[in-house]
DNA sequence: AAATCATTTGGTTGTTTTACCAAATAGCCC
DNA sequence: GGGCTATTTGGTAAAACAACCAAATGATTT
């Protein structure tokens, strides 16, 4: 257990990391990086999925893109967007099992 | 790959996995839950450490708390917390190798 | 029961995020 | 080139978030 002050350094590591999380932190932007697991899609596939205007995907995608979670690539008249880090969505079983926990623990205190 | 709308049962388990990631995803609550990763602190062990006031470190822990992140359990006049799903900074590991790839790309792009 | 300590809650303000619309860009097809 | 398609950019309004201060709560000590 280290009793100090995180340095610059640490706190910029923290900054960059929790950044990475809150880009995956919203329902549609996770959905995308799921979608993207098998393999890259272009905007108008994800698009065909997600109830909004195209130009709130575009953004949500370019969040995804500037936090570093995926690439993408022009392609004749479509961008084609892939996970960068794969592993990343090896993270979610875990997230689901606060989730269940979560539910368990809902779950134990109705009579 | 399945070409169909999300149900709202997916729905509803997408936006919970996505809510735990947000809660992690600002530096002061992702540096908390880190901290935590070896065993239970108090509010006043975290707070040392934040340069922040305390009501904005407990609405910061409150936030944990009800994404599932952790417990809190108050012991005379401290409350302790805790990782309730210790799993979740496993996997920081590779948000890190994110921001690595990341630096890479940039490194890349330099004369 | 008053004083004290650790933490939370309520209220306020400034900042960020999100979603939509309209307009711009870029690549193809005629 | 003009028109189409796919996507991004800019602007704006509404909602959510983050930080602070002040006040409230709950437990302990005196």
């Amino acid at each position: 257990m280290d009793r100090r002050q995180p340095t610059a350094k640490e706190r910029a590591l923290i900054e960059a990391k929790a950044n990475v999380l809150k880009a995956l932190g919203h329902p549609t932007r996770l959905w995308m990086a799921e979608q993207l697991a098998d393999g890259e899609k272009c905007v108008c596939e994800l698009a065909e999925f997600i109830d909004a205007d195209f130009s709130t995907i575009s953004k949500h995608l370019s969040v995804l893109k500037r936090a570093g979670v995926v690439a993408d690539e022009k392609r004749g008249k479509q961008v084609y967007y892939r996970l960068r880090v794969p592993c990343l969505l090896k993270y979610l079983p875990c997230v689901e099992a606060v989730i269940k926990a979560s539910a368990l623990e809902q779950a134990e205190l109705l009579p």
